[in-house]
DNA sequence: CCCGGAGCTGAATCGCACC
DNA sequence: TGGTGCGATTCAGCTCCGG
């Protein structure tokens, strides 16, 4: 929150995040756990790091969404973008936060995984969704029509560098909605995927990451990518 | 909802129902329009006989939601499984109304609608939601483990009976969650698509449209429907 | 019967003119 | 000034028709 209150007015095109859900485990008990055991099943765990900000309850959980939303919101000028993840659990939450902060919240994007965990005897939760907010009216960026719905695999365990990492093709869909060249704003960059697209689509971009670990994992990737300088 | 009211407790299994979104419009003028103006092109109007119950406010459209889905939830079997459709402005809205009436949020599943309109330099709003909601712990009607998301075209206009109806696939998928044989109770048959579709399955159906001119629309289309009798 | 191209529509949205 | 109403606009996919 420093480094983001430390960041000049207006000085954002757009903001695409991927925030901690706050949302495993329908008792407190669960939810105080932390990431890597509640979000994993029991032979998968203790492979990634844990993160924070994960475990508050719902009522704090929206003050302090709106709290950075509204901090993003003013670094960002206006007819800039925001773009945010979230699961169905926390949607409503997260529409209530993120206007809120400030922001015209726009559309829904839902982000179809193939891959979900079926459960038998009911509809799998294979959606996990992406809410479209502006500063006041949206600058349109591009004259194509873009698509409300992608369906795009998760990434394999094997080759993920944070618990919850979202595939890079993904976020090359959603950055259609940027101008090239602009400057995209992550407040929760993990392993740095979002900091990968915007250099493959030809973005600037600024992260933050609270913790440490996953902090030097994305310099790490960072710097395995050809054309970038610290 | 006093025919609502008139039915015995615990005596359906699922509720599946399309309720007005009352959500066109930003201005309180827009909203009093009637749903005919307010979802139709110019050129297509005066097409379609207006539905009542879609020019409420938000507040009041949360209240009233919650009264007449605590009704539902009273009538429903222990179990029992409730989906409600709505669009992404109303979504929040309708998961506190759903929660409120007393049902467990489970899950949102997605209706993604092939033709909807590109606006541009924006995401598609093509999508549609249904809330699954459940009296108690769901019991499960079947082993298999239905998709969380069904892209089906929406109905051709010069088929259409009413605005906003629903493809027969998709109730027919949503009805794979409900054991063969059940009872489904729809309080906003509309130009019955629910019952339809549930006579087509194998399931007993009861409505309820306060609409007169739709309500006689749907005697006439479930007349044409071989094995029924009043 | 299959294929291809023309035509039309959409649980809208935006912006401007007008009270 | 602010709220309201009307008309122009968007293109992918579906329908439909003719070859």
């Amino acid at each position: 929150m420093a480094h983001l209150k430390a960041l000049d007015e207006c000085s954002i095109d757009a903001v695409l995040t991927d925030p901690p859900y706050s949302s495993g485990g329908l008792t407190i008990g669960q939810r105080q756990q932390a990431p890597s055991k509640k979000y994993q099943s029991s032979d998968a765990q203790k492979k990634f790091a844990d993160f924070p900000g994960d475990n508050r309850d719902q009522r704090s959980f929206i003050t302090w969404a709106t709290l950075w939303l509204a901090e993003a919101y003013r670094v960002t000028k206006p007819g800039g973008v925001c773009m945010m993840f979230t699961d169905w659990r926390q949607l409503p939450a997260m529409t209530d936060a993120l206007q809120a902060g400030g922001w015209l919240w726009r559309n829904i994007v839902v982000w179809d995984k193939p891959t979900a965990r079926p459960s038998r005897g009911e509809f799998k939760r294979q959606c996990e969704f992406v809410l479209i907010g502006s500063k006041g009216k949206l600058t349109p960026a591009t004259d194509r029509c873009l698509p409300g719905v992608y369906r795009r695999s998760i990434v394999a365990s094997s080759k993920r560098l944070h618990l919850t990492e979202k595939p890079v093709p993904l976020l090359h869909d959603l950055l259609q909605i940027t101008p090239e060249g602009c400057t995209v704003l992550d407040p929760f960059a993990g392993s740095a995927t979002t900091a990968q697209a915007c250099l493959e689509t030809g973005r600037r971009f600024i992260g933050i990451e609270l913790s440490q670990t996953y902090f030097e994992t994305a310099c790490t990737r960072l710097k395995t990518l050809a054309n970038w300088t610290l």
